[in-house]
DNA sequence: TGTACATCAGTGAACGCGCGTTCACTGATGTAC
DNA sequence: TGTACATCAGTGAACGCGCGTTCACTGATGTAC
């Protein structure tokens, strides 16, 4: 067996893109990125030489993709948003659409499980500091999320479903509820799991729409 | 006007306390600490080379007082709980005791209001990373801070009021909806106001108390 | 009253570390003629 | 078909920075005799 040199290094060695395709280690650093985003947590953890070590490639070699930290931070974060987007999104799908309440709590329980199961990317997500100039209005990602909720509970309305807050008003109870409630859970993570927070959630949803159809 | 050495280099001169005082030191850097996260916020802004420099000291004279640094993060967490918890018996007690709902509004907006005007010591508190051995039980502040509600809604049950969550599940709806209020202001601060947030804080308390006494 | 010594408050200089970023480069692959 | 050159993917080494921490020290003030 002379020649096995694929085993040798597993780790560390690492084949360049062919002539063209260099496009494609923006997107190894992006999902190296995330991976060590889910590993680790907190925005802190997030370096360029880190990222480096974990994609295998020079420090430097980062900056053919992006043009600082900053722009690398951006790309982690645009691709989180749509996952979210897409996990709460497909959460409602799965539910019949004349159950408008079902759909209420299971984007609220998509919601709360990304949150729980990446909370270094969810604490990107809320604690990153925008010094960019202001994202245009509905490029705000939170605000996309309070707005899917609000249309939720105004098709629980037009249901029949008596709400005890307007639409708007009980999309952003739920919505800062269900943050607060991971936020907590993130800041002291061993001492409770994903039921308790969800159970908080559905009693907060139960709490705005009144328990039972007109 | 020979000898007025006293204005010649005010911030950099610090005379050094007298003999058996050296206690003194300690107060004042944790003093300057808490400035300091007030000034700027999160956790990282607080570092030895920092605090040492607003104290007007060598780093290493710091280590005279506090081990290490995570001592140091303890002796100004200690401080804050102190502070957050007069706030709240002090708005409390300004509040007559039979007007059982106004306290129960009262300690929230104390809480809140603590929250905004402290953002760095609010951030520590809250994101802390708890690597102790676990504080003996009552000695956690958060579980102080929602035994606290939880008595004062016990209270508004006594007086009569109707809740629609038992007292404890109260509590925490208040206390979580309340934390993920204000942990949103911090990540975007210059939205809203404090009334905004009081609002919400209300509107939750009104949610949890039926809207009349029985 | 004088002097040797202990105790105190605080320091200067250095250590090793990891970070973001820059810059001139290397070597492979394509293209023009 | 051969060769000079352009373009590409990616690198090695260094930069300056701020950090936490250590260690032997300095100089003033107290105490024992």
């Amino acid at each position: 067996m002379p020649a096995m040199p694929e085993d040798a290094d597993l780790t560390l060695q690492r084949t360049r893109n062919p002539w063209g395709q260099g496009e494609r280690l923006r997107e190894e650093i992006l999902v190296s990125a995330a991976r060590l985003l889910s590993e680790l947590d907190g925005e802190e953890a997030l370096t360029i030489r880190g990222v480096a070590r974990a994609v295998g490639i020079a420090p430097a070699s980062i900056y053919q993709h992006f043009a600082d930290k900053a722009e690398l931070v951006r790309g982690v974060l645009q691709h989180d948003y749509r996952m979210l987007a897409a996990a709460m999104g497909g959460a409602a799908e799965a539910v019949p659409a004349e159950d408008v309440v079902g759909r209420v709590r299971a984007q609220m329980g998509a919601y709360c499980r990304f949150a729980v199961d990446n909370p270094g990317h969810y604490r990107l997500m809320m604690n990153h500091r925008r010094s960019q100039p202001e994202p245009a209005e509905g490029d705000r990602p939170l605000v996309l999320v309070v707005r899917r909720m609000q249309e939720a509970f105004e098709r629980c309305a037009a249901a029949g479903y008596r709400l005890r807050q307007p639409a708007d008003r009980a999309a952003i109870t739920v919505f800062v509820g269900a943050h607060g409630r991971v936020a907590l859970w993130h800041s002291d993570p061993d001492e409770t799991e994903v039921d308790r927070i969800l159970g908080f959630v559905n009693e907060l949803i139960s709490l705005v729409i009144a328990d039972s159809r007109n």
